[in-house]
RNA sequence: GCCCCCGUAGCUCAGCUGGACAGAGCAAGUCACUUCUAAUGACUAGGCCGCAGGUUCGAAUCCUGUCGGGGGCGCCA
């Protein structure tokens, strides 16, 4: 790492990055032919044979203008203030501008990254978003269907944080459903001595839970079954989730020890995947505003009566497409997810005030959060100017292209599923004799965050709600982008800078590139604010993923070039470990928005 | 029946919301290690972007139609 100079917070500086700097060059060229500045934004060059950055906003502003896209574009050029940082401006087609920097502009530029400055990315007008992004059950294993919301989400709100903006996630647990009222009754059928079921008694109840978490994953799925097959018991379990909604104090007290050894069991996995929770709200903690609100849109009108259960119309004239209207109860009074999800809002808005909602959850829950969203608006939950959105994902399949599951059909738990990963990447390891050297519980830590990783890119590689392939040989490759690649590109840095750091070399002022691999990696150096902005923008982590996987090549090439501790020219030398300090920061931020951890060695 | 998503190289996937001959990885073939971790790098080959129209100076990207695959459509979440 690079030391500078130790800013204070309010003196840290704010630095544009190089595209951003050059928009302005161009839009400021625009602007002074009496075009739009947004005209001048400057992007890196589809055909990096022929220029560094191009400029396509001639065209765009000579149709508005209608003017000759050519002439437009050629006096932007002529009208450039300041043309020193530009080796060649060209003018292609039918009106691209072909921009290539002085190698001096480029170096000078590069040398002036930092961490402080983030690297160069702007900063977003600070905003309060709750990123919901777990949604699962209680008493129910972590299954694979919850490692997208979780890894997408989790690394989407790092990113939206690393903007400056005041970002919470929750879990959104699953714990107000029918399935509580189903094991409540099993149970009390099961053991009808507990206290839990006394209904003369309100408290002195246990301290600690009479069941474990494997109890409540055997017992849970039987219990579902039985309601299915027995109506008698099905009725019981429907009086039995009213009840617990009502407060009866046992079955409260019963529930919460379902809850917190569930929380307990969820955390380990998440632990492991490294996301991390700032709420374990769930669908319960808003009980206490589901009459006031239910009554609320009753009032207003906006709810009516529709086959014995309140619904919200939510479609309006404007709509082509049918939409049918939310059920927000059901027709024997009781609350539902609909319900949850509207409440959860009113919380989010009035308790954080949150600004952006954003729902990392399954593409196939888009029609009921399209409804959720409309029925907020209208209703006034949240206010006009909240942003409600549901950036979907897609599901991870088997090799048959349809949703994973085990062999006899059944479906993996999450545990199973980096267990299996891990597993494959300490098999990796120990195929290869370089490990030999570590002992056994560092290989142990080096296979798992090697595995890990591997499922993560693996997945954060895809776009968020493309379906994708999960193939555990592929993922764990060392060769290809993968996320051992990756981390094997950062452990070589730090290799380098380490041996450096033995032999008392420092890093010093960044110097003009002489060969392409240099010259490559600044110019990809440079792009990390536009690539992060992006990701926030789409809420799609595999712009991020795409461009670790890119900066980490054009490191190996560099690498394979340019033998740092060999080089004689000090200047040089010290150059070009300030490039690998900073490719190595960059990288290291990068993987810590995908939330990736990165071994000393490996 | 209505609505949504997908169809890009042999395989797995990108493609920054209209820009220049369509990209990557794997697999295939050729080449480079007395190396700072070769767990690497270089090169070759491979695609009427499902199909047919349309809008545009310009379309994988937007519109219409069509074929194929997946998904969703009030008392589950």
């Amino acid at each position: 790492m690079r030391h500078g100079p130790i800013l204070a917070p309010q003196q840290a500086k704010e630095m544009m990055s190089l595209t951003a700097t050059l928009s302005q060059m161009f839009g400021d060229a625009f602007a002074s032919q009496g075009l739009d500045t947004s005209y001048g934004t400057v992007v890196v060059s589809a055909r990096p044979d022929l220029a560094q950055f191009q400029c396509n906003g001639a065209m765009a502003a000579a149709k508005q203008a209608k003017k000759n896209p050519r002439e437009v574009a050629q006096s932007v050029i002529d009208n450039l203030v300041d043309k020193t940082p530009f080796a060649e401006l060209g003018l292609a087609g039918p009106g691209f501008v072909n921009i290539t920097l002085t190698d001096e502009y480029l170096a000078e530029y590069i040398d002036s990254l930092d961490e402080e400055s983030k690297f160069g990315t702007l900063t977003d007008e600070p905003k309060k978003i709750v990123v919901d992004y777990g949604g699962p059950n209680v008493a129910k294993e972590l299954h694979v269907g919850h490692l997208r919301p979780a890894i997408i989400g989790e690394s989407v709100k790092q990113t939206l944080r690393y903007l400056g903006n005041d970002v919470v996630g929750d879990v959104h647990l699953g714990d107000w459903g029918m399935p509580y009222g189903q094991l409540i009754a099993d149970l009390e059928d099961r053991f009808p001595d507990w206290p839990y079921f006394d209904e003369s008694k309100t408290d002195g109840y246990p301290e600690t839970s009479p069941l474990a978490i494997e109890d409540l994953q055997v017992l849970y799925p039987q219990a579902a079954l039985r309601a299915k097959e027995d109506e008698d018991f099905a009725a019981r379990a429907r009086a039995a989730v009213v009840e617990l909604q009502a407060g009866r104090p046992g079955y409260r007290a019963l529930w919460q020890h379902m809850r917190d050894i569930s929380i307990a069991a969820m955390k380990k996995v998440y632990d492991r995947l490294n996301v991390h929770f700032e709420l374990w709200y769930g669908e319960s903690t808003i009980n206490h505003r589901l009459k006031p609100m239910v009554k609320r849109v009753s009032d207003s009108g906006d709810a009516y009566e529709s086959d014995g259960a309140l619904v919200i119309e939510v479609m309006t004239d404007e709509d082509t497409k049918e939409i049918p209207p939310l059920l927000v109860l059901k027709s024997d009074g009781a609350s539902l997810y609909t319900t949850w999800d509207l409440a959860t809002i009113e919380d989010r808005v009035e308790e954080f005030g949150a600004e952006e909602i954003l729902y990392f959850v399954d593409v196939r829950q888009g029609l009921h959060f399209e409804q959720v969203f409309r029925a907020a608006h209208k209703t006034g939950i949240a206010p006009p100017e909240v942003v409600l959105e549901h950036p979907g994902n897609g599901t991870v399949n088997g090799p048959d292209g349809k949703p994973f599951k085990t062999r006899d059909g059944g479906l993996l738990t999450l545990r199973e599923l980096i267990d299996m990963v891990v597993e494959r990447a300490a098999q990796r390891i120990e195929e290869n004799a370089l490990a030999a050297e570590f002992d056994d519980e560092e290989k142990g830590e080096i296979a798992e965050m090697v595995g890990v990783a591997a499922l993560k890119y693996g997945d954060l590689q895809n776009h968020r709600s493309s379906n994708y392939i999960f193939d555990v040989d592929r993922f764990t490759s060392f060769d290809g982008k993968t996320g051992p690649y990756l981390l094997y590109g950062a452990v070589r840095m730090q290799s380098v800078l380490r041996e450096a750091g033995g032999r008392g070399l420092a890093a010093g002022t960044v110097i003009a590139p002489t060969v392409d691999q240099e010259r490559n990696l600044m110019l990809q150096l440079a792009r990390l604010p536009e690539v992060v902005a992006r990701t926030a923008e789409h809420r799609a982590p595999n712009h991020i993923a795409e461009y670790a996987y890119e900066l980490v090549a054009d490191f190996s090439r560099f690498y394979e070039v340019c033998h740092i501790l060999r080089e004689e020219d000090q200047a040089r030398q010290a150059s070009w470990l300030h490039l690998i300090e900073l490719a190595l920061a960059e990288l290291r931020l990068l993987l810590s928005l995908l939330a990736i951890d990165v071994p000393e060695r490996m």
